[in-house]
RNA sequence: GCGGGAGUGGCGGAACGGUAGACGCACGGGACUUAAAAUCCCGAGUCCGCAAGGGCGUGAGGGUUCAAAUCCCUCCUCCCGUACCA
């Protein structure tokens, strides 16, 4: 009998199918697991071996947890709203509807081929008007909840997908998606106000089972800081200028000030003289890209011809404008202290401003000290420290937190403490106070793009913006031959006069919709609630569907969602959350990023990422027709740590198939005999492999699980040669290879004789035994110096004594001993012996 | 700049401070074959040596330890993330 998997692999597939073995239902003998793949969005390229990784590392965990008692939820869907999709069909000229059709059939037969254990009675497309009127559905709950907001305000602008982005999307001031260089656009636009969650987002991140860098990435991106808000008179108005910084401690040696070009107050402050001056600065900073922007350059500015009062000491301070000042943090204004900041020291070097020193440095703190300066009179501190140190230079700016010095009363203490200290006084005088900020904006969601969910407000003339009720959901997207990108900034849905033109929910007059759609994210930022309660057709979801499957266990998927559809999750579930929706705050409790495969292009050169734009793609179609689908699910295992890039290698598929015939051949081949295995040896070192593959399936150490199913394998063939082996330990080694490799895992349990699959009847789950595990005798190394000299046999009931004596009988140790003085004897116990000599 | 990860044979990679290179690929030799492919067996870090054996070896250099790929310090290279966030 070969290895033939084309005559079984479909067979075995069926089987589960009809059996609805994939199925997951609600168990109340077993604990519920909810095993998650990112759904992918449906292309007409199909999947390729680099997302069968994690689709494979998700299918192998899904079984195993499967066999190992758990009712396992491992649902599958369509992410088909959103630009990928639509660019693709406008690409290709045809509908995006069609297209995400022909799309999603070809690759669900792809992961059916591949042999996953999806739950296709859950597929969920979020496309379909039954998914996309609850995707409307979230959003009128974050208006309710006071989250939804709409504001006109210039936002991220994709020239080349013609859409708003939110911040998410722009990466290195280009759009994620298409890589055009974003510019900013004045639009109204809605928002949902993330920036709420700001700091729950930041606390409950911490106890999640996810990778650090992950955390990282997303506390980076909230990015916290706290400071204070200090307020400053503008000399000669009435007006003032509240601006946020970090250093409190140096209020004292602000000696200059600077807004954002578009701050409101410049128009208003800026003199005569400088107006012209200042407006061509506006209009050259406002023409520049994000990318211009970002390009780290000599520092520019112009000054207002205004000043401001520093509140602590009286002193005017002249206002500038720069561009290395944001209007998007803070308040879009700061005092600028040269002395202890890297930016502001290099502009004040740019326009000859001046650079007062208000912290001391160690080196200047420790001399004053020696000198006997008392740090609690800061009168004497200041006056030292002119004496000894004004006419010091220095030609970086000094940061580190050390003595406060020419601040008044100030001086002398740390710097923590004055921050305390300063911000206590602006507090007693209503001029300043303590304050958080966070980097995280508020997410755009507008899109004004067709193939998405259409925004579920209507505006009327009378009652201003009115949500669509719940029970008009969901507001259908028209279907329309004609849904290129206008380009300017109308969404194509406007020119539908037939979907513009509504009737007001409220008091029926005549109305007009929203014209955006929203954007994709928000699909992504449910489905995972969707799957649990798939059939349920009056609302979202059920609660007691949720409340039992979620949240997810374990989520698989690339690292490229750290930020954009991870964050958003968390804050939607976070949003159900306070609106009772949900018993959970946090979606995904454990994630796991599986590496990318790369692979060398056609044309020579270092491997890449495996890409369909790059060449380099191979399509696990013709693979699984040459190998079946079981050696290219051990190969994508086998080729490297799960969580680590990879290289795809042709010939290494080859040696996980060769491994796998072996395999067969010694199970359909060998000498066997029924019953319990009776050989010690086989029984030994088959209780050892057994322990070190559940170890590392728990693990998720997928690699060394397939090279410990080799070793044990080539142990067994090795031994057949002159040995029959027992039943036992052959079914012991398939069901252990079920998870990796399902078909001939099924196919050879059935030639062994059992009715009903593995998937069907879970047998009991192979658990080594310690009493085989033990061994009378054991292998001692030997060592010199903590050089390896020797390897002996030794029986375990001799003492440290007896074995010392064994291990000086060799005449390898003995030679290395002659002459000799032992000074120490180290003995590791069952496993080495080490002579310490001189 | 900052933050994270990684540097181990010809290659992918193993190795809770305790025999470095498991497992696999590629390679060499042999068996089978008229021959080839497939399969099976054997070999293999490197240097010296016919061999037995020994020296050297986990990016570089130090250190801790009886013992370091593994822990500590300094440095180099590559990858990823991030970047005027006051």
């Amino acid at each position: 009998m070969q290895y033939d998997p084309a005559s079984f692999e479909q067979k075995w597939r069926d089987i589960w199918e009809e059996k609805h073995l994939h199925h997951a239902v609600k168990s109340d003998d077993r604990p519920k697991y909810y095993c998650l793949d990112m759904f992918p969005y449906p292309s007409g390229e199909g999947l390729h071996v680099g997302h069968w990784r994690g689709y494979v590392l998700s299918d192998v965990v899904s079984r195993y947890m499967t066999l190992n008692g758990y009712q396992v939820m491992h649902p599958m869907g369509w992410d088909a709203f959103g630009l990928p999709a639509e660019n693709a069909a406008i690409k290709k000229g045809i509908h995006p509807v069609i297209q995400t059709e022909a799309a999603t059939s070809n690759m669900r037969r792809q992961l059916k081929d591949m042999g996953s254990m999806y739950d296709w009675e859950r597929e969920v497309n979020s496309s379909t008007p039954e998914y996309y009127k609850w995707t409307q559905w979230t959003f009128l709950k974050a208006y309710e909840l006071g989250l939804a907001y709409k504001k006109d305000a210039p936002i991220n602008w994709c020239p080349s997908c013609a859409t708003g982005l939110a911040d998410e999307e722009v990466k290195d001031g280009c759009c994620e998606r298409c890589g055009t260089a974003v510019t900013k656009k004045g639009l109204a636009q809605w928002f949902l106000a993330i920036t709420k969650y700001s700091q729950r987002l930041i606390d409950d991140i911490k106890d999640l089972d996810w990778p650090e860098k992950v955390k990282k990435m997303q506390v980076d991106w909230i990015g916290r800081s706290e400071g204070a808000e200090v307020l400053f008179q503008i000399d000669g108005f009435e007006d003032t200028v509240l601006i946020f910084t970090t250093r409190p401690d140096t209020l004292y040696g602000a000696s200059y000030m600077v807004l954002a070009p578009e701050h409101e107050l410049v128009s208003k402050i800026t003199t005569p003289e400088q107006k012209e001056e200042v407006e061509a600065y506006i209009v050259r900073t406002s023409a520049r890209s994000e990318v211009e922007r970002q390009e780290r350059k000599d520092k520019t500015g112009v000054f207002t011809g205004a000043y401001a009062i520093n509140p602590v000491n009286g002193q005017k301070i002249p206002i500038w404008i720069a561009d290395y000042v944001l209007m998007g943090y803070g308040t879009g204004a700061i005092m600028a202290v040269p002395a202890h900041d890297e930016r502001d020291w290099e502009f004040a070097k740019a326009f000859n401003l001046p650079i007062h020193q208000v912290v001391m440095t160690a080196d200047q703190a420790k001399s004053l000290k020696a000198d006997g300066v008392d740090f609690s009179d800061s009168k004497a501190v200041d006056e030292a420290w002119q004496k000894k140190f004004a006419q010091e230079l220095y030609e970086v700016p000094y940061c580190e937190c050390g003595w406060m010095v020419n601040s008044e009363e100030f001086s002398g203490y740390k710097t923590e403490e004055g921050k305390k200290a300063i911000i206590a006084k602006l507090e007693a005088q209503s001029i300043g106070k303590s304050k958080v900020n966070y980097r995280l904006r508020d997410w755009l969601i507008s899109r004004q793009r067709y193939w998405g969910a259409p925004i579920p407000i209507v505006y009327c003339d009378k009652c201003g913006i009115v949500p669509v009720p719940e029970d008009q959901l969901p507001v259908l997207l028209p279907h329309v031959e004609h849904y290129q990108p206008s380009g300017t900034g109308a969404s194509p849905l406007a020119s539908i006069e037939e979907f513009v033109h509504t009737t007001c929910p409220k008091c029926g007059g005549p109305a007009k919709r929203d014209t955006d759609t929203l954007s994709q994210w928000l699909c992504s930022s449910w489905y995972f609630l969707r799957y649990a309660s798939y059939d349920c057709q009056d609302k979202p979801w059920r609660r007691e569907d949720i409340d039992y499957w979620n949240p997810v266990d374990l989520y698989v998927g690339g690292i490229e969602h750290a930020v954009l559809h991870l964050l958003y999750s968390r804050f939607y579930t976070k949003m159900f959350y306070d609106l009772g929706l949900v018993g959970f705050k946090e979606p995904f409790k454990r994630l796991f990023n599986q590496g990318m495969i790369t692979k060398v292009p056609s044309w020579g050169g270092r491997s890449i990422k495996m890409s369909k734009s790059k060449g380099n793609v191979v399509n696990p179609d013709s693979l699984v027709e040459k190998y079946g689908t079981d050696a290219l699910r051990a190969y994508l295992l086998f080729i490297g740590p799960p969580e680590l890039d990879a290289e795809w290698i042709d010939s290494g598929l080859e040696g996980v198939y060769r491994w796998i015939r072996r395999v067969w051949n010694l199970a359909t081949e060998g000498k066997i005999v029924e019953g319990e295995e009776k050989d010690p040896e086989i029984l030994r070192t088959s209780h050892k492999f057994i322990k070190k593959i559940n170890d590392d399936l728990s693990r998720l150490h997928l690699n060394t699980v397939v090279s410990a199913m080799m070793e044990w394998s080539n142990f067994l063939i090795t031994k057949n040669a002159s040995t029959p082996i027992a039943k036992e330990t052959l079914e012991n080694y398939i069901l252990l290879l079920a998870p990796i490799a399902p078909h001939v895992a099924e196919e050879l349990w059935s030639i062994f004789g059992h009715e009903g699959g593995i998937f069907e009847t879970r047998p009991t789950w192979p658990r080594h035994d310690e009493k085989y595990l033990h061994e009378d005798e054991f292998k001692l190394v030997v060592q010199i110096n903590g050089k390896v000299r020797d390897n002996i046999m030794v029986s375990k009931s001799l003492s440290q004594e007896e074995i010392e004596a064994k291990a000086k009988e060799s005449s390898k140790i003995a030679s290395f001993l002659e002459g000799k003085t032992i000074r120490k004897v180290i003995y590791v116990p069952n496993k080495l012996m080490n002579f310490v000599v001189g």
